[in-house]
RNA sequence: GGCGGGUUACCCAAGCGGCCAAAGGGAUCUGACUGUAAAUCAGCUGGCCUAGCCUUCGGGGGUUCGAAUCCCUCACCCGCCA
């Protein structure tokens, strides 16, 4: 921590976090005079954020340590519309389902950002507010006017989409509506400055330009990259293809823990820098240590607790972190007590099977949950794929007995290196 | 409104009366090597009571011994013309 503070812009710009932004130099200027009022757009597209949302709330969040306020705006009309994407039209949320969403994501945007009376205290705002009594002539008359259909056009989604499988007039309209959603919040809150993803550039751009139009204000956008893993797949996406989602019952601590523990080395440093608040110079030391110790997975580890820590608190980091160590670790299951085998058990997935009905390694398979048919579970047999309590079983007839169940309880039924699951046997 | 093209498994994409549970590629999954990493190589990938059976090629109906393949119809998408 050093005694004076940084720049802001200096800070996002060594975390990696700046891919592009308005003149840069006003930029610096605004924010270095004093409380820059700033927003970031959040559109309800599914019931929970995910991992890829936090980026930008760990961005607003720096801005507010920084001295700064965040709106975080929450996109009740701009959610029913639908950010055009590369390809694909999306199909229509309805209002009631957007508003449901709504909730839930307020609740967890609430965690991950201060709010409180303070001057920095963030700011939670609705574009419906807005959009809602705002009538169609008036909108095309006041905002439409304002954009010019050569510019439109020219937009890198438009042209692909127009090229391929076409696009509505209401998701080519979504710039529009993020363009005033812009001017609303600088009238509203004197907010100067919106910060999105990189995907975000053009909308940005439209909203700072039509507010310059409309009324002669200097705003800025800034834009973070898009945070992908080594397979360029967004961040958030797990291996399996479904989001990393903040809300524990879509994912649970454990697999929210071990999708960071697996951070590739070639990561995760730059994941450290983007989505934690670890100074400088602890981050070169995980640099120094995943260099030369990579085997120990340290900058993996600290990572996972970090994010751990952020959304689901530090008990529950404390209970990941033990049920991990005790099934990574190189001990037997069978050393392990019941207490701390139960409270490694309450982290992971977890199903049950009755002894009385001859359950083969198929069943606890399927029962685990690590498989999705009998097929797939007698093809991780054959694949040699399949442990019960870490030693391999290789015949898919196996039946476990009695005394395979830990205190009497407990099958660890293991897919592969990593993937591991509780079986109570009744 | 007219004409033409299209809709195939997670995604892209071949097939155009039987040899099609459906080529090929991508992705996932598993194995080897490792470090719960990457890269590489290999295998697998609809379901089930697995020498067999069931469901699947946009929806519905028909022709045929037999259809993803032919016909009718509906829906949606793309293009050209008006």
């Amino acid at each position: 921590m050093s005694v004076v503070s940084e720049h802001i812009l200096d800070e996002l710009s060594w975390r990696g976090l700046i891919t592009q932004s308005t003149d840069r130099q006003a930029l610096h200027a605004d924010l270095a005079s004093g409380p820059v009022t700033l927003y970031a757009g959040f559109d309800p597209t599914a019931e929970s954020l995910h991992a890829g949302h936090l980026v930008q709330l760990l961005t607003l969040t720096r801005f507010q340590r920084a001295g700064h306020r965040p709106v975080l705006l929450a996109g009740g009309a701009t959610g029913q519309i639908g950010d055009p994407r590369e390809v694909g039209e999306r199909s229509l949320v309805s209002a009631d389902v957007v508003a449901e969403r709504l909730a839930s994501i307020g609740v967890q945007l609430e965690k991950l950002v201060t709010f409180d009376d303070s001057p920095t205290g963030a700011v939670l705002e609705n574009n419906l507010n807005w959009f809602r009594d705002l009538g169609s002539l008036d909108f095309l008359r006041d905002v439409g006017k304002h954009f010019s259909m050569n510019v439109l056009l020219a937009r890198d989604t438009v042209r692909r989409r127009l090229a391929s499988d076409g696009m509505s007039y209401t998701e080519f309209s979504y710039l529009l509506l993020q363009s005033y959603d812009y001017l609303q919040l600088y009238r509203r809150y004197g907010t100067k400055l919106q910060v999105g993803g990189s995907d975000q550039w053009g909308n940005i751009v439209g909203g700072v330009e039509y507010v310059r139009k409309v009324d002669g204000a200097a705003v800025h956008g800034l834009t973070t990259p898009l945070v992908t893993d080594a397979e360029g797949q967004k961040l958030g996406k797990s291996t399996g293809g479904g989001n990393v989602w903040l809300d524990p019952e879509l994912t649970s601590p454990y697999a929210w823990y071990q999708y960071f523990v697996n951070t590739p080395d070639s990561h995760v440093i730059d994941y450290l820098k983007m989505l934690t608040f670890l100074s400088r110079e602890e981050i070169s030391e995980y640099e120094q240590l995943t260099a030369d110790k990579p085997q120990l997975r340290a900058a993996q580890r600290r990572l996972a607790e970090e994010l751990t820590t952020l959304v689901h608190g530090a008990e529950q980091t404390r209970k990941v972190t033990a049920a991990s160590n005790a099934l990574f670790g190189k001990g037997d299951f069978a050393e392990l007590d019941a207490r701390t085998l139960d409270a490694v058990m309450a982290e992971v997935p977890t199903g049950e099977v009755r002894l009385a009905e001859e359950p083969s390694i198929v069943e606890l398979l399927l029962a685990a949950g690590l498989v999705q048919s009998k097929g797939a579970a007698r093809r991780t047999v054959a694949d040699g794929g399949a442990y019960v309590n870490n030693v391999k079983v290789t015949d898919d007839t196996w039946q476990p007995g009695s005394t395979d169940a830990l205190h009497g309880r407990w099958l660890v039924v293991r897919k592969g290196k990593r993937n591991l699951a509780g079986v109570q046997v009744r």
